[in-house]
DNA sequence: TTGTACGCGTTATCAG
DNA sequence: CTGATAACGCGTACAA
């Protein structure tokens, strides 16, 4: 049923398979209308579909970029990938989409695979644990990009956060309004986490310039899990924070969830801001202030960049992107 | 670079082709232990990756599946994505994913372009203006199975919510907790959405079967966006509903979003249940009630399924499989 | 146990 | 303008 091949329709058209290959790539200029039609009309007849796999052996490309994230429910990636498949819509191009749960191992794994599956390129948010292969495709010049995190040593096109800015931008927000007690939260800081930390050095660096003490009670980190246990003991010891700065949006539920258990007021007595902006910001009770990150731009442009290497043979220098996240103010912050 | 091809392997570890091909299917048996270590070490050496598309053309097998959805950017396909990418990856299989933005167009336009790519099955939440290609599909037993929505008319395996129940949990639960008002708030209602329609007819009958009058004014209808004003109409003429069944998360932040201008109190004035667990559901004040899909084993029957119809040549009768929704108490209904 | 030769469906080259 | 014929990289009878 599906079988039917070029032969097929060479045959029954009465011409050669080269001459069905030219008609199915348009060169028509050297092709006599009469000719033509009769193609055409025989691909008709028999409902030819042309294998792309075939094409793919001889031409070595196949129109497919792999996408490796290391959380398909993030909402980050979500909204990431999306811009990716839009852009990849236009060029024809289709995406694998593989999930390495912030995995080396599977990482590599599919890394593999999808190398073995001749895709054109590859988009990766990175676990960070692989240099090695990372290197390598660097050094064989196979486009790829890396998203949400980098990975330092690596020269490849990554697109990122200016996630130094936006926690500076949390800071003078709420040091403005009159906040001086500012904690951030985070999940477990581990030094591989290029986000984290650069989020981390931006809150304390502002924190430095506003004249705000940083001690350890100012950082909060713990798995999403344990975080309103962890806040409910720092908000027991003395001088407890009158502002928080959640760095994403898990830590954000974490922190809620602890704002709903004690009843703590927001804003008045605590000033909340995250970066992420998460669906519910304007329906919560007040409205969260939060730093959005232009995801859609981040998505397009790794895309675009993907294509960019695959169209240039000549090497350009590896570039990183670092998008400004947006402030969007509500009432989350007096 | 990358042009390592399994010649290479032959002639370093001095063997044919078709050895080293044994080699690489695991047919060690008709091996010398002596040259099965050449051709590791050869592999080895020259960093050779099998060509996968090569071995597709030849064995019309490509150990990948397509998925098309038509809103990535709805945690319902963002979790069932999830589990297929789960179910796929134990296979070692890999998923193509292909936005419709609910387009038959580009639907079809997708179904065309993974056909020719020779994906080995189909994950399709349906469009459902396609017949005429789905039933092609179904008459070639191309492994395909619908998600979400089904297609009426067309015989093959859906996984979808048992949706008429799912209306009825809400009613029930509502009717039993005193509210006897009820409005079912919807996107508007076309007769090919089937989720939709089975909804509202759930609740219909469920209605009628508690002896509650449903009207005109007890259903709601209305695209996300004009949804409060909508509400607002509602609720200043007489008889205002006490109770608000949102069909879906999206017509939930439209209600959420009403609620929070008018001040309505829920549960008290107001009553909330519905469909799709939120993420904020227990974060919110009142904790929101819901009835969740089980989206996780949803995804995974999909997987599941298509890997079935491959297995097996004969002819099974495409089943639909219903799955039971979940009541989350909470309290958005007192 | 290993090698030869052919086929998978297309595209590219080069005569005709 | 059209048609042989040779790749592309791998799998596999069949022969040795």
């Amino acid at each position: 049923m599906k079988k039917v091949t070029m032969a097929d329709v060479a045959k029954l058209a009465n011409v050669s398979k080269s001459t069905v290959s030219q008609y199915l790539n348009k060169r028509y200029e050297y092709m006599s209308e009469e000719t033509r039609k009769r193609i055409a009309q025989a691909i008709e007849e028999l409902g030819y579909q042309p294998n792309v796999i075939a094409r793919s052996l001889k031409q070595k490309t196949t129109a497919t970029i792999g996408v490796i994230v290391f959380n398909m429910l993030h909402m980050l990636t979500t909204q990431v990938l999306h811009a990716i498949e839009e852009e990849c819509q236009k060029r024809e191009f289709q995406v694998i989409v593989c999930n390495s749960g912030d995995d080396p191992e599977k990482e590599r794994k599919y890394i593999d695979m999808l190398l073995a599956k001749q895709v054109d390129g590859l988009i990766v948010f990175p676990t960070g644990k692989n240099e090695d292969v990372y290197h390598r495709l660097v050094a064989e010049r196979f486009p790829i990009v890396f998203v949400d995190r980098m990975v330092p040593g690596v020269e490849a096109d990554s697109v990122l956060l200016d996630n130094f800015g936006a926690a500076e931008m949390a800071v003078d927000y709420l040091a403005a309004h009159g906040y001086d007690r500012i904690a951030i939260v985070t999940p477990p800081l581990v030094a591989h986490n290029v986000p984290r930390m650069e989020r981390l050095q931006g809150f304390r660096m502002a924190m430095e310039k506003r004249g705000l003490k940083v001690d350890d009670r100012s950082v909060i980190a713990a798995e999403a899990a344990e975080l309103p246990g962890e806040l409910q003991k720092r908000f027991a010891a003395p001088e407890r924070p009158n502002a928080l700065f959640a760095i994403n949006d898990l830590t954000l539920m974490g922190i809620l969830r602890f704002v709903k258990e004690t009843g703590i007021r927001v804003p008045d007595e605590l000033g909340l801001i995250s970066i992420d902006d998460v669906p519910f910001a304007d329906i919560y009770t007040p409205m969260l202030t939060t730093i959005a990150q232009p995801t859609f731009a981040m998505g397009k442009k790794a895309a675009e960049r993907v294509f960019e290497q695959m169209d240039q043979e000549r090497t350009r220098k590896p570039r990183v992107f670092r998008f400004s996240p947006t402030l969007v103010e509500r009432t989350s912050i007096r």
